[in-house]
DNA sequence: ATCCTATCCTGTAGGC
DNA sequence: TGCCTACAGGATAGGA
């Protein structure tokens, strides 16, 4: 569900909010998320304070005194609520409840149970498995359209699911994979390996500026996705394709097509993103 | 190595 | 109203 934009959203939220803050009681569902939370990680987190708010494409990560780090990752329905009062309301599918020592509230969300949980020491954080696979962060480092041609070479697979992989590129999810390719005029049918410099320059720019704004306006609420506050995000009256089958291209006119590429809707303009198409940039 | 499929789980929307 | 199916922002294991 979150993709880069949603979480750098909440991991500015938390900064803002929970930064300083110190664990007094931590209560777990008991339920498998990806994985099976740990039952070390109540143990471990107790008594610590929160020292700062970091992210690695779609991974939240709690940086914890004591050399600590809570590496967390929202899955496709996972939310992070913080509550500042007294009055906690009641909540399903809470599956992390953090109380803070003066009196705070963290819960961790998520009824799909997709999303990840995990204490990792901080000096092993980078060797994490979940970590150490992960492509640049665009936003940390601005992808050139040399470094993600260079990153292409070879593949057969399509360039939407090149921008899926986290591999290749760390953050980017299947709205904002559409909606990339459309702003660069690019097919998303098209071979990875078979892109000219000058698409993967247009694709380069695309993530940084779609990116950008996505996080300008806190997100893309789709369904799920909320901010600490429980609020929607407001990117989702700026998507030009994603979610939009059938209805008028906003550049042309021509209905948006939904094709499915490994299991996962992709939505396209026909007309703009057609190598006959003038783009316009 | 890369590519593709199936799978984990719950909620919701739409058709009948 | 209920019942059914399809689909949803993700990652990963396993086989070709």
């Amino acid at each position: 569900m979150p993709e880069l934009p949603e979480v750098e959203t909440v991991r500015r939220m938390l900064e803002a909010h929970v930064v300083g803050r110190t664990v007094r009681a931590v209560r777990l569902s008991g339920l498998a998320l990806r994985e099976p939370v740990s039952r070390g990680l109540a143990r471990g987190i107790r008594g610590r304070s929160i020292r700062g708010m970091s992210r690695l494409g779609k991974f939240l990560i709690f940086e914890l005194d004591e050399g600590l780090t809570l590496l967390s990752h929202l899955g496709m329905s996972g939310r992070w609520l913080f509550s500042d009062g007294e009055r906690v309301e009641p909540l399903p599918h809470v599956h992390a409840r953090i109380g803070f020592a003066d009196g705070s509230t963290l819960r961790f969300q998520d009824p799909r149970r997709f999303g990840l949980l995990r204490l990792v020491r901080a000096e092993r954080l980078a060797r994490d498995r979940a970590i150490a696979s992960l492509g640049p962060d665009p936003i940390a480092s601005p992808p050139t359209g040399e470094s993600l041609r260079a990153r292409a070479r070879g593949l057969t697979a399509s360039v939407k699911s090149f921008l899926l992989d986290q591999k290749k590129i760390a953050g980017i999810g299947n709205i904002y994979a559409s909606e990339i390719l459309f702003r660069a005029h690019v097919d998303p049918r098209r071979r990875a390996g078979a892109l000219k410099g000058a698409e993967w320059d247009a694709i380069a720019a695309e993530i940084s500026a779609v990116l950008n704004e996505a996080i300008a306006r806190s997100g893309t609420t789709f369904s799920m996705y909320r901010t600490l506050w429980n609020e929607p995000g407001e990117y989702g009256d700026q998507l030009r394709v994603y979610d939009r089958a059938r209805e008028p291209c906003r550049t042309c006119g021509t209905p948006i097509r939904r094709i499915v590429q490994g299991q996962r809707s992709t939505y396209f303009c026909p007309r703009c993103q057609s190598r006959k198409a003038a783009p316009t940039g």
